[in-house]
DNA sequence: GTAATTGCAAAGGATTTGCTCTGGT
DNA sequence: ACCAGAGCAAATCCTTTGCAATTAC
């Protein structure tokens, strides 16, 4: 039971350093050439067809990590899946406002940016801008917050 | 192998008779008695610290059930469980507009009543309302269409 | 009595983890 | 050589299915 040595929290920031794979690349090529949503078992599914034969483990684990990393964009499917993209590259902040003294909070509806991408792709719509206003009341000015 | 009696469709209006269980009426009462989201496993949980048990099974056919009758609102959540609730009574439609020759097309984000719902709560705000517009510009008047 | 319903046990499907081997630098 | 990363096998988690026992009507 040797406990001693497990530094597990090494977040030493690019410490040794990150390296490029073959798998890496390869994946990359595959996120990049796409402007849809993919899930992990697609991109395997789709990789065996292209005869190149990466792990399964790999691509979950990659796609999480630039995930993380925020390189990629990804939502639930409908189904279950987590569905990934490459981020796009817009991407602005909306609002909650209180109409009563105008305090202001920073919301981000998850998303909101890519659904709103698909559905103009999807009516053949381009050049798209929107806006989201989420308006109410805040704790201090609602007449009486009884219950809630 | 006998496929003849396989009515499976058999969707006649209150057909033979739906039974109410005391199963049902104890998930009744609570999706009734809760306005956030909760998955099936949640309610297990809920059940079984309360005392009664029914089982996860029975759970999961009736939330799905009930969904799919509209009567209840679903979601997925980040973790990939189904989150269910009563139906919210109010909910009205969003456009996506062209806004060179003002085309408009009823759009419906998915989860997002319920999720502004969901963050104004959380930040103690009431009476809330909202609005989503996006604009963009349809096929005809978008200068060329080259790629995308 | 009889079909609708329950719920256990087991199957399924997505994703993660343990761990060893491989390959980038 | 050294360690980040690959990937198989097995484990987890949520959800569905098979099916015998139960129960509402």
């Amino acid at each position: 039971m040797d406990i001693s040595a497990k530094t597990k929290d090494d977040q030493s920031p690019t410490a040794g350093g990150e390296r490029l794979t073959k798998q890496k690349k390869v994946l990359a090529q595959i996120i990049d050439s796409s402007d849809s949503f993919q899930s992990a078992q697609d991109i395997f599914a789709l990789l065996r067809a292209r005869g190149e034969n990466i792990g399964l483990t790999t691509i979950y684990t990659q796609l999480k990590l630039l995930a993380a990393q925020g390189g990629l964009d990804f939502m639930k499917s409908e189904s279950g899946e987590t569905l990934y993209r490459k981020c796009s590259t817009a991407r602005h902040h909306h609002h909650l406002v209180c109409r009563g003294c105008g305090t202001t909070i920073e919301i981000e509806p998850p998303g909101f940016e890519e659904w709103a991408d698909r559905v103009s792709k999807e009516n053949h719509f381009y050049d798209i801008s929107h806006v989201i206003e989420i308006t109410g009341l805040c704790e201090k000015c609602f007449p009486r917050h009884s219950k809630y």
